[in-house]
DNA sequence: TGTGAAGTCGCGAGATAAGA
DNA sequence: TCTTATCTCGCGACTTCACA
C-alpha cells in the first residue's frame, strides 16, 4: 500500500466527505476481484485497490510527522488508510456478514490520532468501506460507504468485545522440541494431581463433569497416553476448523471416556473432567482464547484449578500430513517461561449485517443507504 | 431457529537480523 | 549501506457454539 496513505490527512477538514468516498469507489463496480479464498490476502488486495484509487484522485495532503501523535500503542485499532480514515471489508457469500472491528469500539469517542495544534480524530469517526464482491462472477458488485452511528441505528450495537490471547511457538523452538525423544517437551506438575488408577473410572464420567480426585490423572500418566496414543496420529489437514475437536475426541477414545450425544461443547478447558486443555498447531501462532495462563484467573466449575495449573497439550502437526509428530504437554505456568505471549491483548467487537442489506446497493457505491 | 459470542486458521506487513 | 531472509504479531474472514 502506499506509504503517504499510512499518514493522517493533514486536518480533519480535509478529510473527503463519505458520499464523495462513495462517488470516487463507484469506478470499482463491476470491476474484476478474483477471491483467492484467502481471507486475509484478499483483504489485503482490496486494500490495495481502494488505497490506489483514493491515492490518486485528489487526496487530501498528508499530515508531516511531526504534526501529529497516535494514540493508540503500535497502532492498534487505528484504521489502515489514514488518509482517509478508512478501514475496507471485503462481504462475499453467506446468508449474514460479521463486521469484525478489531482493538476499538467503533462506537465510543476514544482518541486515535491527536494533532499538535489540538484537533483529533476518534473511533467513532472511522468510515467503513464494505466492497459486495460476486464470488462466481469474481467482480465487484457493490460499495457500501457506513459510519457507525449508522450501523448502530440500523442494525444495533456492537457487541461485548471478545477477548483473544495468544502465544507464539517459534519455528526455531519447534523444531528442537521435534527433536526431543517423542517429540515431546513435558514439565511434570510441581505437586502430583489425581492417581493413575483412575483411569479405570473414566468409562463412568464425561469430559464435561468436574474434575474430581476419583477422575484426574497425574499429568506423567497423561505423557504416557500422549506417547502411546496420540503421537503418531492423523490429523486430516482439510479439516481446518474442527482440527481440535478431532483431537479432543482422540482424547477421549484414549482416555476411555463414552460419547454422550455429541460428545464435544467447546469451552475451557476442552476436557474439563482432566483440567486439560488441548490445541492443534501447524502455524507459528497458538490461539489460546479468552483464557490465557499469561494472567492468574480461577477457572469457574473445575474443582479449583486455575490458568496456571490447568494442563495444557499443544499438538504439533506436519502441515502436509497432520501427523502428530510432538508436542508440548505441561502445566499453564511453564507456557510463558519457553514460548511469547503476544503482548497486550486483542479484541474484537461484532456486528452482524443481513445479506439482504448488500442486495440493495447492487450495482451501486453509496454512503449510508 | 436466529443471533451474538467465541474460536480457528494463517496471511500481510512491519521489525529485526544476517549477508553481500 | 543496501538487500534479503526470517521472525513477530495484528487481525480479517470464516466457522462453530451457546443460549434466548
Amino acid at each position: 500500500m502506499e506509504e503517504i496513505l499510512k499518514r493522517p490527512p493533514a486536518s480533519k477538514d480535509q478529510l473527503t466527505s463519505p458520499q464523495d468516498l462513495a462517488k470516487k469507489l463507484q469506478t470499482l463496480i463491476n470491476r474484476p476481484f478474483k477471491l483467492s479464498g484467502k481471507p486475509r490476502t484478499d483483504g489485503a488486495n482490496l486494500r490495495k485497490l481502494i488505497g490506489s484509487i483514493l491515492a490518486t484522485d485528489s487526496p487530501p495532503s498528508a499530515a508531516t510527522s511531526g504534526d501529529f501523535k497516535i494514540i493508540p500503542p503500535r497502532k492498534k485499532g487505528v484504521p489502515k488508510i489514514l488518509l482517509e480514515y478508512i478501514d475496507t471489508y471485503v462481504v462475499s457469500t453467506g446468508t449474514s456478514y460479521n463486521l469484525q472491528v478489531w482493538n476499538r469500539n467503533p462506537d465510543s469517542q476514544s482518541v486515535q490520532i491527536e494533532y499538535d495544534e489540538g484537533t483529533q480524530l476518534n473511533s467513532s469517526e472511522i468510515r467503513f468501506v464494505l466492497a459486495k464482491v460476486d464470488a462466481t462472477l469474481n467482480i465487484i458488485t457493490g460499495i457500501v460507504v457506513l459510519t457507525p452511528d449508522y450501523i448502530v441505528k440500523k442494525f444495533g450495537q456492537f457487541g461485548r468485545p471478545t477477548v483473544k490471547n495468544q502465544l507464539m511457538i517459534s519455528q526455531h523452538s519447534r523444531e528442537k522440541i521435534l527433536e526431543n525423544t517423542g517429540g515431546l517437551l513435558f514439565f511434570d506438575e510441581a505437586e502430583q494431581v489425581g492417581n493413575p488408577d483412575n483411569i479405570r473410572n473414566l468409562s463412568n464420567y464425561s469430559i464435561h463433569d468436574e474434575p474430581t480426585h476419583e477422575s484426574l490423572l497425574p499429568i506423567s500418566t497423561i505423557r504416557d497416553i500422549v506417547a502411546k496414543q496420540i503421537i503418531g496420529q492423523t490429523i486430516s489437514p482439510g479439516a481446518t476448523k474442527n482440527r481440535g475437536q478431532v483431537l479432543e475426541s482422540l482424547f477421549l477414545k484414549s482416555f476411555g471416556y463414552k460419547m454422550r450425544g455429541s460428545g464435544l461443547i467447546g469451552g475451557y478447558p476442552d476436557i474439563r473432567n482432566q483440567a486439560l486443555e488441548v490445541k492443534v498447531q501447524d502455524a507459528q501462532t497458538v490461539d489460546l482464547g479468552l483464557y490465557s495462563p499469561e494472567f492468574l484467573e480461577s477457572v469457574p466449575k473445575c474443582g479449583g484449578f486455575n490458568t496456571r495449573n490447568m494442563r495444557y497439550f499443544i499438538a504439533f502437526t506436519n502441515p502436509a500430513s497432520g501427523i502428530v509428530e510432538g508436542g508440548v504437554l505441561c502445566t499453564g505456568d511453564k507456557l510463558g517461561r519457553y514460548f511469547t505471549y503476544v503482548s497486550e491483548k486483542s479484541y474484537k467487537c461484532q456486528r452482524t449485517i443481513p445479506m439482504t442489506f448488500f442486495q440493495g446497493i447492487n450495482g451501486k457505491s453509496v454512503f449510508n443507504p
